[in-house]
DNA sequence: TGTTTATGATACTAAATTTGTATCATTTGT
DNA sequence: ACAAATGATACAAATTTAGTATCATAAACA
């Protein structure tokens, strides 16, 4: 079971270059040069990041894309959230003839222990986190 | 992002169905009766089950399956990596050009972490606990 | 011993999600 | 006006998840 999916890891490693590259403005064509990620995709991706804010874009020539945040407030956990949507269970486990006689909330509650946990562990997980040194 | 998909949750349905039960054997049809999953695909479930030797099932007339463990050995996280796999990243997150100079493992550490988490939550949730009444 | 009633194995299909492509419109600098 | 960038959007392919269908096999029992 996949907890990364592939356009996340992709808005990680083109926020990673942007955030370390001497440019003001990174282009989608340079990443894909870079990054070895299939363009439009990409593209794609980078649209999204810019209507969540997470990117400003420059549109026509000497276009192309910075950083709206620092490092440190850009985290793994929200660009989950954005590309896989947020945690949850399959819908409730337990329906109907089931659901009376077992404490379906448990399993709930105790799911939504396990979702502050993980996004707790994702929140120290930074842009700035993974581009540290050492 | 669904933490657990459907044959997760049918075996979980089956199994505490199984568990509550009076009698010494539950047959397919009675738990499709009852639970109202799709009979052929509840029937790999529990076949699956019973290859992974969390049922025993039994042949012929009066067939059916029954539990080979107790209620609190049944836990909801043997059956997410039954159905489910492991947890894990995409792949390596960072790969060729960008990863030297970005710490790879730290992320994957992170990761490692966070199943741990996710795992002592789970190992919480057996059968015997789902089933308790308050 | 043969029929009924259950599961075992397996191959196939359908639906949903994820990943990737293609095309045309819009904006901006020169 | 043109070139170089992103914006929007519709489409297609691949993968994963969910569900179906069919025949084989084993056990109980008349």
């Amino acid at each position: 079971m996949k907890l990364i999916t592939r356009n996340t890891d992709y808005a990680v490693r083109a926020l990673c270059f942007i955030a370390q590259s001497k440019k003001k403005k990174v282009t989608v064509e340079e990443l894909v040069r870079v990054l070895e990620i299939p363009g439009p995709f990409l593209r794609k991706i980078l649209q999204i990041l810019n209507k969540k804010k997470l990117l400003k874009s420059y549109k026509g020539q000497n276009g192309g894309f910075s950083l709206t945040k620092l490092q440190d407030k850009i985290l793994l956990t929200d660009l989950m959230k954005i590309f896989q949507g947020p945690l949850k269970l399959n819908e409730c486990i337990f329906k109907k003839q089931v659901c009376p006689n077992i404490k379906t909330c448990k399993l709930k509650k105790k799911i939504d222990k396990i979702e502050k946990c993980v996004i707790s562990e994702l929140k120290s997980v930074s842009l700035a986190y993974l581009l540290k040194k050492n």
